[in-house]
DNA sequence: CTAACCATGTAAATAGTTACATGATTAA
DNA sequence: TTAATCATGTAACTATTTACATGGTTAG
């Protein structure tokens, strides 16, 4: 994953490994925690398999630039196509980058992905109706308050991800 | 957190493995994954550490189960009442099993996170008229609508969970 | 002159996934 | 009789965090 976002990155141009953390910080930090001790090992193992070149830079502060190869944009271009999976953390990471795919795909991938998201909406609603009926019939529901509201904070969050899916299909204006 | 999301799960009574991994798919499988590769060792560590204690069943399902002990019960609350953190992903699985902490703990533990989400959310919105000013002044805007949108999202996710905070804290009924 | 920030890196530890291996029970 | 579910476990691998270590630059 580190790799990935790595290229991600990289891809709006050449950077140091510093820069690499602050950006993916200001941007997609909500979703996704980058570290030094990661970071650096990455960029490594990058420019070994020749996805991002290193330059170092003599001045003062003795920084080194990055840059992704065409080999390296392949590699991002092809793990970006790839479906969106529910339950893996990284989807959201990957429609930051969506700019970077190519329509079709895209709208592809979202469509199925809300499908899917969806579909377990409709699942917990049922799961919820029920669970609700049980609770009427239990005394002491004060007992079970913080269950039952991580049950609705679920329920809020796939409704709200469904109202969002459905909408950036849409190319809907904010 | 496997070990102590398993001594919660153990609280509601002994059960197996088996029964735990599928609870906790039920409960905060949206928040949290366990595999079976990563809860077997983790029985067994905390068998050893005598939070739990192992009873084999001689019935014809050779299953094993555990109980939490007294020792693993204060453990589990001991990291119940840790401060919820933001930017750590388990602050929805502590919430879950809430029930079994302290109202004075609980609250000043939910109120202090809430105070960082909505600071946290200013932050966020200071962000966003910020680079919404930006973007006008720029050409084919088209090319950011991922990158926006998931700003956008990341506005919504605060917001959302900004309110529900707010409203399990005033035990609001659902 | 000092605090905040820029800048790079390693080593050890921690945590978890994935694939494999096995076999019993239950419901259709 | 067969597919789904119940049931436990290991080994190898992958990924990442945390703590440490070092030193330069910039703004007030």
């Amino acid at each position: 994953m580190i790799e990935l976002v790595t290229l991600g990155m990289l891809m709006q141009g050449r950077m140091s490994g510093y820069d690499i953390k602050k950006i993916t910080e200001q941007t997609i930090g909500i979703f996704y925690k980058m570290s030094y001790g990661s970071l650096y090992p990455a960029l490594k193992r990058l420019v070994e398999e020749n996805y991002v070149t290193e330059e170092e830079t003599n001045d003062s502060k003795n920084k080194k630039l990055y840059a992704v190869t065409e080999k390296g944009q392949r590699h991002f271009i092809e793990w970006l196509r790839e479906p969106l999976k529910a339950n893996k953390r990284e989807y959201m990471v990957k429609i930051f980058f969506y700019d970077y795919l190519d329509e079709e795909t895209r709208l592809r991938n979202i469509g199925d992905y809300q499908r899917q998201i969806a579909r377990q909406l409709e699942q917990m609603n049922a799961v919820q109706a029920v669970v609700s009926k049980e609770l009427e019939q239990l005394e002491h529901k004060e007992s079970y308050y913080y269950r039952v509201s991580t049950m609705h904070y679920g329920l809020n969050f796939f409704h709200m991800e469904n109202e969002w899916l459905k909408q950036i299909m849409n190319k809907k204006e904010f």
